[in-house]
DNA sequence: TCGAATTAGTTTAACTTTCAACTAACGCGA
DNA sequence: TCGCGTTAGTTGAAAGTTAAACTAATTCGA
């Protein structure tokens, strides 16, 4: 089939968003680095800080993290070292383990949240109108399901 | 200061856009990989052939494909190796040197364009109005602008 | 209840990216 | 034209990521 190119407007959509998101993302990165954390690590923690008794499984940390077992699990072996996480056998499934997050790294958290929080602030939301971020909010969510029903099972390994 | 943290309709905002754009670029990376190619050396070849006499100057490149020229020149000895660019010497500055398409790279950037085009189509903007695709513009190029004058230079090392 | 297929998680090796150090050339002021 | 701070680009090592192989436990059908 002949490609259809895009046109100007498309084009300005894409070049727009993939730049301006690269260095958005460079940014919030950058910020969260005075806590020794990247946007990865944080959002891990983050997410084991929410769960109950603040641990959860590995697959399903995996899961929500959005990364591959094998980063995670690479991922936690580091943060073990620093002392924000450790592991625990699980009882129920003897293949499993509990991804368990430690009182320091609880600390370690809750330092960082108010930060990354301003700077999400500082260089996203707030220089959002309440119309655009409903505007995105519909905009991504349209852009998720799509790319959900293209592939209905995208590997996470 | 007290943090502000994000309500309802920031949070969705933020979370929709950070998982959508995740899934979006792995999506495409994914597309690219049947060309043996990632978005990043796409975007290098991108840039190489539709430079004039389809070549740059090292530090010109990095910067406009927003790598460090450290990470540029690790890809380029690599893409090299592949044949798909070569280094030349700088007749004008002698520290300088031309990165440079070769014919089998510009062949590869000429098969590889449909297919990442279509890519960007079916993953983004056909799923996008034109008042979206407007929107879109106008808000990433603000997020990008005020991005620029919170660091008024960022190291590209 | 046996065995094959699947699942949880880790590990190793290959590859990629970053970081800091380095070489060589440039350019500018005295 | 000397000397010094800057710039272009590369390099090697460390850190991070991916891909595939692997172990051990689980599940499920016959």
């Amino acid at each position: 089939m002949a490609t259809k190119w895009l046109n100007p407007r498309e084009m300005k959509a894409w070049r727009s968003y993939i730049i301006a998101s690269r260095r958005l993302l460079d940014a919030l990165d950058l910020d969260l680095a005075g806590h020794d954390l990247s946007m990865a690590d944080y959002e891990v923690l983050a997410l084991l800080s929410e769960a109950p008794d603040r641990r959860m499984r590995m697959t399903e940390l995996a899961d929500l993290a959005m990364v591959s077992k094998s980063r995670l699990s690479h991922r936690m072996k580091v943060m073990e070292k620093i002392g924000w996480v450790k592991r625990q056998a699980c009882d129920v499934d003897k293949r499993g383990s509990w991804a368990v997050m430690t009182d320091k790294g609880w600390k370690a958290i809750v330092k960082a949240a108010p930060d990354h929080v301003a700077s999400v602030r500082n260089r996203l939301i707030d220089h959002l109108t309440a119309k655009d971020q409903e505007d995105i909010s519909k905009i991504f969510e349209r852009i998720q399901s799509n790319l959900r029903s293209q592939y209905r099972s995208e590997e996470s390994n």
